[in-house]
DNA sequence: GAAAACATGTAACCGGTTACATGATTCT
DNA sequence: AGAATCATGTAACCGGTTACATGTTTTC
């Protein structure tokens, strides 16, 4: 159930169609959950259905339209509810380290390459959350920008505080994941003379 | 495929059944894989069907009986086929830093409730983690040592060095998932005067 | 004798992925 | 005029979860 209190929080902000949602996803959001159009579409559908939010068709050019959503008190009661209760935290499933405990199994070029693909993957994401930060820093970042607009005054402190909260400890996730890497690679080659 | 590949993995130590494969899943591998066993049973099948492991029939008791896996050369080959091939990485689905990006949202206790949670899971994974190297240091790990006992002497350092480094690493993650969530305290804390 | 552990499955369901499908609008 | 983007879906599939179901053996 976080697809449909991703798409509730994003819809706070103001209301969004199906594509702009999807383009969040894509971008902003998409570094911490991320869905394909195919699972947005039809669970906007279900959340109207249940009053989480409306939907309102607005032109779009001579002949098209689109179905814009906007939150509904129920909806903003469903998200809070969500956020006042504790997650419970799914088993372990994690490849990467799955992998890393049998590398004796592969040949060490191809473990070398596992362990760069693995620097590579966490350096992105590393920089792409060093960006929000300088974005949310300089103002840049739109859809922060425009929920601060719609923010009361006095709350506008948090919802900043825990944005940035939020990336820095994905920046120092991610920076853990590239030390242990390349210590992986440093073994690799020890073992490897 | 990753389940197929933990179970592969478990098999070249000694030929197990279902249950084994089921009960190494909660303890030892769990940590970093886990699944029930609806999902180990029909996964065997369709693997034995597929010729990378062979089922026989081992007496159990007066009456009883079970079935032992081994894992066959197309199974190893396949084994190391997947050590040699780099992972993809799935998209970001991170539900416990979305919900840190909205902790406005919340109300203050519940909020720090989720932090101490999110304390309480890491520091539960890190103490069991810490317990495996102790029992590799102590040579307790009995999945471990059958290992060492089936692999060529040149091959043991490898092996425990690969495990130890994997642990390691799962180590510094949950150090740091305690670190973050003990700074969201203070924050939410700070916010809420 | 009862409880715990061993042993093996099936079935319904759910969230998510991939592929397929279509059409309008805007930009160059 | 053509390409990129906007817009919205359906359908098949897949991995995983939860619930249900059953029987044997070992341990206390």
């Amino acid at each position: 159930m976080s697809l449909r209190n991703a798409l509730l929080s994003l819809l706070t902000v103001e209301p969004m169609t199906g594509y702009d949602l999807y383009k969040v996803f894509e971008t902003s959001v998409g570094h911490v959950w991320h869905a394909p159009d195919s699972q947005i579409y039809p669970e906007l559908k279900r959340m109207e259905a249940e009053g989480l939010i409306t939907g309102q068709d607005v032109p779009w050019g001579p002949r098209g339209k689109k179905r814009q959503y906007a939150i509904t008190e129920e909806g903003i009661a469903e998200f809070k509810a969500w956020m006042n209760t504790p997650l419970d935290y799914a088993r372990t499933r994690d490849p990467a380290h799955l992998k890393a405990a049998y590398l004796e199994w592969a040949q060490p070029e191809p473990a070398k390459e596992q362990m760069r693909a693995h620097i590579a993957h966490h350096q992105a994401l590393l920089a792409q959350w060093q960006e929000k930060i300088s974005e949310m820093e300089q103002g840049t970042n739109s859809m922060l920008e425009r929920r601060l607009a719609n923010t009361e005054p006095e709350q506008q402190e948090a919802t900043i505080a825990y944005k940035r909260f939020t990336y820095e400890g994905l920046i120092a996730r991610a920076e853990a994941e590239i030390q242990w890497a390349t210590r992986g690679i440093e073994l690799i080659n020890r073992l490897n003379p």
